[in-house]
DNA sequence: GGAAATCTACTCGGATACCGCGTGTCCGAGTTATGGTGG
DNA sequence: CCACCATAACTCGGACACGCGGTATCCGAGTAGATTTCC
């Protein structure tokens, strides 16, 4: 039922694939905006985005014209850094052990011999190596070009427009405006 | 820093490692012996034999002789099983649906036109097939025979003989007892 | 001596308590552009 | 007209409340085998 992955990670990935379309934009994205076009609490998403600058992944602006925006080419951001940024690394499986507190050696475990990991843990490390890679190989940029060209124009220059017109709404006559 | 699969896989699979060693003897073997074996608690080790038995991996024999042992050989039972066993299908990413939820769109979501799952969850889903691919590869016979060859002999012919001894050693008391 | 009753040990299944963690909220602090104010 | 100041808007970071789900425990019920009891 519950996911490895939680809700933190989606909203970060959806955030950023909105700021794919706005990287070439002057002008940096509100959080709260952000949160707003897609319904979810502008106060998580913010600190959401907290753990993405510290990852590299976006820089911030502050102040009153403030707003997020790329640190890096979104060509260059992996689904995997997202995810690390936001959940830390986090395992797929947290061995403890197990065999090594048997009770055929209290005192001196089984596990005095073996010096690699558990032959359990092993596979469970490799299906996490896979998982990672996997998430690794694709890019925030691949992904909004995938979207892009099955929502052709009109959603992407509709959401566009959106958020110009809340950044417009705050501030009247700003130099460079789209 | 909480895994995806927790402690209830980590002890199913190591009992399960056990019974593989002792899946030539007739007897059926205690889930109470394989949890004191390995200093787990007992009660949730048994409940999670029932899981088990479900799945139809294992099959358990009730009353006073009663123990658990495979129902089918350990060369067909992947680690993969096991963990669907136990934890269930465990989705490693619960996508909800956050781009239909537009606030561009109110009455008639952008989702409308979107036929297909979302891009992300297609990322995620497949990162989640490689995982699981790989834990399909792997029998708990395969692990069984690997640590049987990193652990000679005596590791395994130790463990067999104390659960052994445990079965007899419950035969006699009850004999003292009367 | 054999059949039935009893007793013990085991698994099964539900109910429940505990607790850590993800999710979400709130608040104060620091920062920056805008607009107002006074010289 | 220009310099200065107050204000609004935004991000940052910590603290905290809430709820869910995994972990663990307890208890009653059902079952099978060995022992005892009775005929």
């Amino acid at each position: 039922m519950a996911a490895h992955y939680g809700a933190g990670v989606e909203y970060a990935l959806h955030s950023l694939l909105y700021l794919v379309d706005r990287s070439e934009s002057a002008r940096a994205t509100s959080t709260r905006d952000l949160a707003d076009l897609q319904l979810v609490p502008p106060e998580y998403l913010a600190k959401l985005f907290t753990r993405l600058q510290r990852a590299g992944i976006t820089a911030s602006a502050e102040g009153i014209g403030g707003g997020v925006r790329f640190a890096r080419s979104p060509n260059q951001v992996s689904v995997l850094d997202v995810v690390h940024a936001i959940e830390g690394t986090k395992p797929l499986f947290a061995c403890r052990e197990i065999r090594r507190r048997c009770a055929l050696f209290p005192e001196r475990p089984a596990g005095e011999k073996i010096v690699e990991v558990c032959s359990i843990h092993a596979v469970m490390l490799e299906a996490q190596a896979k998982m990672e890679a996997t998430l690794a190989g694709w890019t925030l940029q691949d992904i909004a070009d995938r979207v892009n060209t099955k929502l052709p124009g009109e959603f992407t220059a509709g959401v566009a427009m959106w958020l110009d017109k809340r950044a417009l709404q705050r501030g009247k006559n700003r130099k460079g405006s789209l």
